[in-house]
DNA sequence: ATAATACCTATAGAAGCTGGAGGAAAAGAT
DNA sequence: ATCTTTTCCTCCAGCTTCTATAGGTATTAT
């Protein structure tokens, strides 16, 4: 049996966070000592860590509700989980293709201050004036 | 003399958003018509254009303000601006840095699903157990 | 004059936590 | 057994950047 404590330390969860999840039903309510404080087993760890290792990877709470409940049904095939995943995988890709003409603008912008004064500042003229811009972002 | 709808289509910013930026501070408080309603000249459409582009950008609300206060001094030197920029640079770099080990596991996580049931799926599996992984993250 | 559209304020909600206040329980030291 | 420290409890507010709704008023067009 493990205290919120220790199973903040064993999953690198914070423990608010911890009650966040049991909150938001991810997590079961976890069982209770004699002085109304959590107690947790061996599975609630694992459980844990695999919703840890998800977030990470910036699966949403809803999404990772979802892989729970599918691994709730081992019989079932996996195409939905797969899917899930799928879908993470386009967030994430999308994401970074956003990103990249932003950094591309950022360098331009950055690139080219002189250090001169405010008044012909190239970073303030040029998020003043779209037309400056080489892509569309 | 713009309404604030007008002024919404004219910078792409919504009008909540619009009233919302008065209030952080970033827009001025609106002149009023008789009847109470917000009137704009293009002054104000300038100043939420360029906002919009920070925006865009990612910059945060903080940093904009901190951009707008530079922009009202046009005889400083501008490397804070260049800085701020600087760092909104790396910010965006950084987000790239994290997506990529991202995409990488989630594109090895959803290639090796096969389509079986529920558990055998490498999904699920990969998400039970960090040690499967192959990058940090 | 009336109808349609656009505007107003105030407030709540979204996502995913994080932190604080005020108090109780557990654990270690004496 | 007592004292002290650490850990835990609940409840609630706050973060960020909007977005949406409700209930009501102004403006514009016909």
């Amino acid at each position: 049996m493990l205290t919120i404590g220790e199973l903040s330390r064993a999953t690198g969860v914070k423990i608010p966070t911890i009650r966040y999840y049991e909150q938001m039903g991810l997590m079961a309510a976890a069982e209770r000592s004699g002085g109304n404080q959590r107690r947790y087993e061996s599975q609630d760890r694992e459980r844990l860590s695999f919703i840890k290792h998800a977030r990470d990877l910036g699966f949403t709470i809803e999404a990772i509700r979802e892989l729970l409940e599918l691994s709730g049904h081992p019989n079932r095939p996996c195409v939905d989980a797969d899917q899930i995943a799928v879908r993470q995988l386009e967030i994430v890709r999308d994401k970074i293709a956003k990103l990249r003409p932003l950094e591309k603008e950022l360098e331009r912008i950055t690139a080219h201050c002189h250090g001169d004064q405010i008044k012909d500042c190239y970073v303030l003229q040029s998020l003043a004036n779209h037309d400056m811009c080489e892509s569309e972002h």
